[in-house]
DNA sequence: AATGAATGAGCCTTCATTCAT
DNA sequence: GATGAATGAAGGCTCATTCAT
């Protein structure tokens, strides 16, 4: 007698997220490259040839993951636009990617080091760059709002702040001060200069 | 008939310097696991033993290329230290990163693939978590002489900030306004908020 | 509650047979090799494990074809040979053989793939062997019959013939003329020459 | 020092053939699908690795065996064409084979073993199809010099003999009677039959 | 009788590394 | 110093087969 559709259900999921998070976890701690498929069947307790009955490549396990954990940080991000007035924007992005950081360090790990190899981004296929560009337009947005003087540069700017900021958090979760630094980085952004007169720097 | 101990020395130096730069080359193009001993040995123009009389594994080879592109950017980041008056030494930092930046650019695209990569990180052996540490203590320095309200968090800050420009430069080089990015964070400097009184956020 | 005895059984043979079938259509379409043992639990309509349910192995399912098949071919042959008057036993043979390929040109095709490969052969086990030595042993009866001066030879030559045609129709059924051939088959063995005088050839 | 171009070319030369060879062998013994690359190193007496040094793929390496075996091939067809007298043709290259059938038997074996197996024909890509359909127009061209009443039927006649001859030779070479075969042929083709009128066949 | 999730051996291929010259 | 043929240890992936239900 065959197992019912549900218990197979069961089954099959349980497989899957145990290869998603094994995936996961070996992909931000090793890096794409070194995560052996037979490291990750031994990390999810399985077997190799398990893993191809869910996902036909080692790079379709790697976009699966993007796809489920872009979903998520997307979730968060579009919470974070959507809570706060224009002025406090700002201040409220920054103190949410706190919390969408710890709560996915290991993508933000994977993420972080997949973004320095074409190599290994182009199987991811495209997807990051639309995304990061997004990303600099809504800042750019907020920053409108509150009368930067160079909205295009202060995105640039303000992105490269809070991607810096991530990377060496996730670095080194123990000892960066994320929080103690994101607070300062809202000290600065309120006291936002205005540019001032200047002459050509050299 | 042998050849002069002279002639022979050169041509080591020059094949050594070949297949250094070739391999920085391609790993910054590729990433340090697809950049292969065989396409390495292409790019310089030598043969793949060749490759092995000068460095014992691909592992010695990338170590080879940071020592020496870290003497190379030691010295840049001493001299920009020296040259300035207290005061100014944040603007000239952050100024001279624009063309440390530009002088290194495949090193750097190198060393901020592989920090995200602790598997491959280890084989270069430690160093580089030295040397950020050192970046940190200098700028915290800097901004000590400043007057800056928590010296040692804004070291982080300010250090994040540095770190995620140039990535982003690196990674787009064509279009990232690295200059005026450096000059607006210029203005952020000259304008240190002084840490203002605050409730506990939340 | 369990279903009587004499459905188990009819469901039992309806699997059997649509396993039987499909693997007969697969092997000869893909080859041995290629046709995977999901594709055929595909094409049956079944599951893989059922598959293992009526044949402990994919050679013990080639076997099974095989048996079926050379079942069905020897009754035809048999057919043929008692139908006709000797003389014209040899025209009832080559006429009958294009009914016999038409109606099992999958089974022909799977037959002429395998004779050439021993390490799939062995698996099969032997009969293909003695069989196709039973089908030159009743040749050599007819030519003799009909006074051929060498039968022995004659039959091997027969047998080249009508192998020669069934493949080259198996392969290619929409352009092989294959009535056409047999009846000038039949032409040249009606004037079955006499074997001449000669002279050792080199 | 390194090696001389001469003994360079010439170990590679003899690792080429010994895998040519070696393949050539177990293709035709196993089959393509069966014979591993494992088992041809072994049999070559190399690595594993080494075979991918000379060809990019085992595909690959079927190509070139049958490129190399191809032109031998040809080479003695055109020969066999060119030296008899046009009434004396179709039994010159009858006797032909025999010997060309002997010196690439392997070959011969390996090619019958593929053209039945679509799959793998196709990674061989074309060029067998084209070759079969360039006998049979030769052939078609002979039988009408001696003045067959179907030309077009007779050469498809003619081939499936000559195949069917070589494909017993091949299976078993040391019973099947080839030259006694042969010699019968030349008796059927020098005794060409009229075409008979004739009422419709059932 | 039947299912489909799960296994594991083995295949093709890549690549860092060695070695004879 | 330099070459390039050669090796061998994985790596990703496939597929016949088993097993709990």
């Amino acid at each position: 007698m065959p197992r019912s559709p549900e218990a197979n259900e069961k089954l099959r999921d349980e497989s899957r997220s145990r290869i998603l998070s094994a995936s996961l976890r070996l992909f931000a701690e090793l890096g794409y490259e070194r995560a052996t498929i037979k490291a990750i069947a031994a990390e999810a307790g399985i077997s190799q040839g398990l893993i191809y009955a869910h996902f036909t490549s080692k790079a379709e396990l790697l976009r699966a993951i993007f796809a489920q954990s872009m979903a998520d940080v997307r979730a968060s991000f579009a919470a974070a636009e959507a809570a706060d007035a224009p002025s406090a924007r700002i201040e409220g992005l920054l103190r949410a990617s706190s919390e969408i950081l710890r709560r996915n360090a290991d993508f933000w790990r994977l993420s972080y080091s997949l973004r320095m190899q074409p190599g290994v981004l182009q199987e991811l296929g495209s997807g990051l760059d639309d995304w990061t560009q997004s990303i600099v337009e809504t800042l750019e947005g907020f920053l409108r709002e509150v009368g930067a003087p160079d909205p295009a540069v202060d995105a640039e700017l303000l992105f490269a702040l809070i991607d810096g900021m991530s990377q060496h958090y996730v670095l080194d979760p123990d000892d960066f001060p994320l929080e103690a630094c994101i607070e300062r980085a809202v000290d600065f952004y309120r006291a936002l200069p205005k540019r001032p007169k200047r002459r050509m720097p050299a």
